[in-house]
DNA sequence: AGCTTTCCGTACCGGATAGTACGGTTGTGA
DNA sequence: TCACAACCGTACTATCCGGTACGGAAAGCT
């Protein structure tokens, strides 16, 4: 019964550890006002992850997870990529340009300087971790003779994200653009697939 | 004579915050630091700059001008596209990539929740003053029919700036990737060409 | 040269926060 | 029921920095 609950308190904590970096910025998110939001005691913070790094490479790491939960799955599917990729464009289009992924990233950028794990931590558990799944699928299906990979997966790879993202993380990330809406997201995804199939896509796939 | 001198040392001054700027990170740059480097006095620094913020404002301010300089020209030239492309993603990836204004672009996206004119500056004077230059280029380029841009100018921007910079960008403000060499560039600027011609270019471009 | 303005160096003030310590309380297990 | 551990709230320390004030020096203008 003692670890279900003690998960449930620092999945608690770690939600309100983002809402306050959200509003505030990784510098303005003070620990007191974490563990007054939680109704913990800052001295129980510093028990927990050591210091303020730990408790915002705890954040990043579970946040981590739950992406890496959704997008594995998209991806060992072996549906086509005319289905495969707007699904999986969507899915990380929706969390790279959430709130919280968002207010995470501001959070290693600005800090980059002075606390570079976070910026270490995020990038082992986010785009390493993914990017390796993503060529996989890119290979099977040029197995399959669904793609034709001239320039490698790797580049293919980039060039889909290329497609997808364009420059609107960076924009998002200076605030200059809101979190898209489910149909942006969704006509951003084909529009992206479309391009790439053209790119790299097989007749026997058109 | 004067006039000339004090631009001298202004423009000394903000290059020295830069400096400091990329080594420490917007909130550890401290005026303090700023001063003693360049051999001013804290007085001096806020009597020019109002305070810290307008500092980094104008640090934004001319580097987005020095920018617009160099990227300006190539856009009103009416070399094909083929050539015109490779020349300016060359530029832009230099620029983007390089180290002031990644510092920049640090800054802005730490700051956008405590100082939203950081990044309000930095999108006025960078993305939004050049991108009408180089949708223009483009639809001068369509009119002539060496590209064919279905889908509006504006998205063919985006696809090419995608293209060009895949996640490089933000690879690159989390500290993963160096900066890119010139034959990097190169390449890089050529291959975004490439595929974008495959989208867009029309037969006599080809 | 003499006057005025600008600037440098230093000192000072106020405010904020990371991290620590402690007493009282709650809750849990025997 | 009792003892022990964890935890909450508050208080405290040390530090740092943005912004202001001031005295003296340097430089430019007449």
């Amino acid at each position: 019964m003692k670890a279900a609950s003690r998960d449930r308190r620092r999945d608690e904590i770690l939600d309100l550890a983002v809402e306050v970096l959200a509003e505030r910025g990784y510098r303005d998110a003070s620990m007191l006002e974490i563990a007054k939001r939680a109704a913990a005691s800052k001295e129980t913070l510093y028990a927990w992850f050591g210091d303020k790094q730990g408790l915002f490479e705890a954040v990043i790491q579970r946040n981590a997870e739950t992406v890496q939960g959704v997008l594995q799955g998209q991806l060992e599917s072996d549906a086509p990529p005319e289905e495969a990729l707007p699904e999986f464009g969507r899915a990380l289009l929706a969390l790279l340009l959430g709130n919280s992924a968002v207010a995470i990233n501001r959070a290693a950028i600005a800090e980059v300087r002075a606390e570079p794990r976070l910026a270490e931590t995020l990038a082992r558990a986010g785009r390493d971790a993914i990017l390796p799944a993503f060529l996989c699928y890119l290979e099977r299906q040029q197995e399959r003779g669904l793609l034709q990979l001239d320039a490698g997966p790797e580049e293919a790879a980039e060039v889909y994200l290329g497609l997808l993202l364009g420059d609107r993380q960076v924009r998002r990330l200076l605030d200059r653009i809101p979190a898209p809406t489910k149909k942006e997201i969704d006509t951003r995804a084909a529009t992206a697939t479309t391009y790439f199939l053209q790119l790299y896509g097989t007749s026997t796939g058109i």
